[in-house]
DNA sequence: TCAAAAGTGTTATAGGTACACCCATGT
DNA sequence: ACATGGGTGTACCTATAACACTTTTGA
């Protein structure tokens, strides 16, 4: 089966490459196998972070058709023709997850020439973070399951996914101390502890109970409220809520969190 | 004029994207207007900062063919079938300035959906830094002009190229911070002074003289030589290198500048 | 002798680190 | 009473910022 393709609209679209240029200029395009030309395409991945109770996963996908059949692999999509990058990556998301209005960021581009078996795909990766309880699994077309991984412990995945999910999760980590995004993931009333349980899961290290607290009361978009803890075998803790106002005033100022 | 696509490819393609796939087994596939599938293609621009004597540019090439012809913008160029981003975008700084060995580092994709006039192009962000001088203005067929541009007062820039330079600018902060990039700017053997007034200028803020060599005396890999200046009309300054094989121990324990 | 930049030293303050210890609750 | 985590205080050390001062060269 073949399909007509406007050569007028070849030239537009490859007019400010200089070799594509010189190509249909002084070659006979019509010689070019049309591969050469077309079969390429860019996707965007999405590496879902999962966190709940001092357990950080990631969202997995299992291959439902070939390439890489079987395998598991992040979730991604082509862009399609009127969609943005960022409205990709929102898309796959919320079809995944039925999600809406999770912020995503962008981490990095790859596009090694063989990474895809079926042709030249760059794909964009994204990030994104939840509360790993909030995933009603989603039965999807693409997938044949869905499934919280562990970071420890990975499967095989498909694809060069596993670049992927390394270069997101530094990101993740960088933004983690320029953002509070534990937003997302905490309680709209939460304890100090379980903000530093949140930061000692993220990035892998322990900090001093009495010193982190400190820092925190310095924090103007922490805010203390006037409730405790009920029915805990324990002294109760008080709780905390995020005051977004206070936080949009300060970030103006490149406030940052710096544990 | 018209061309043939093998539509079996189509199909290999496109068989991970849902929707796409949907399309090709339920709906009428002749009919989708071949635009929609294949007005697309992949760039990279690179922002090569130019850096001498406190002074930081960008080199800018004057577009010899439209869109945008006349307009100044970011050197770029498609990314051909078997070339890695990271290779596009050493090609185009290579042949634009015809130097090689310098190294790149990818900051931001961009993807709007009508970012560029003629079809749907997505562009992979690239930033290099190297001496001013160092750059031997290079004939393009590209480009009918090449300038080094100061940062303040620049002029309209094509496409979102605006956008894309203020990315890299934040960018290129970043990496300032990490990485000892004023190994590609400095001479072989600088001094304290060449070194502060680098990240004076990259960062857009002073430094205090006596701190700032305070903090160099705990860098292992600024190596103190047994060598002066001479002949300035004011008393010589001792020099300095950058010692790479200290520097790459250190480098491996996450050792950063941190002014 | 002067200008210009190199280079050193001092001090006050803020912040990080590592503890020790007391407190409130359910069982 | 005791286990469990909440919550506070202190003492030490290091980093930072601001500033003043001395030194060495060419003109």
């Amino acid at each position: 089966m073949f399909f007509l393709v406007d050569l007028a609209k070849i030239k537009d679209m490859t007019i400010t490459s200089r070799a594509f240029k010189s190509r249909i200029e002084q070659e006979d395009l019509y010689s070019i196998p049309i591969d050469e030309f077309f079969k390429s395409a860019f996707s965007v991945d999405c590496v879902i972070f999962g966190y709940h109770e001092k357990q950080l996963k990631v969202l997995l996908i299992e291959r439902g058709t070939e390439p890489f059949e079987g395998f598991w692999a992040l979730p991604g999509d082509l862009v399609y023709p009127l969609e943005d990058l960022d409205g990709a990556a929102s898309r796959v998301l919320k079809d995944l997850t039925s999600l809406s209005e999770i912020p995503i960021k962008q981490v990095h581009t790859f596009g090694r020439v063989d990474r895809h078996p079926l042709g030249r795909v760059i794909t964009v990766a994204y990030i994104a973070l939840v509360e790993t309880q909030d995933l009603k699994p989603q039965a999807s077309s693409w997938a044949s399951a869905t499934k919280w991984h562990s970071l420890k412990r990975m499967p095989k995945l498909a694809f060069d996914h596993k670049d992927i999910l390394h270069s997101a999760l530094d990101g993740l980590k960088d933004i983690v101390l320029r953002e509070p995004i534990w937003t997302k993931v905490l309680p709209e009333k939460f304890t100090l502890t379980q903000l530093q349980e949140f930061y000692e899961t993220i990035l892998g290290r322990t900090f001093d109970k009495g010193n982190f607290r400190k820092k925190v009361q310095d924090v103007k978009y922490i805010q203390k409220l006037d409730e405790m803890q009920r029915n805990v075998n324990h002294r109760p803790s008080a709780l905390y809520r995020f005051d977004e106002k206070k936080y949009n005033e300060n970030s103006k100022k490149g406030f940052l969190m710096d544990i």
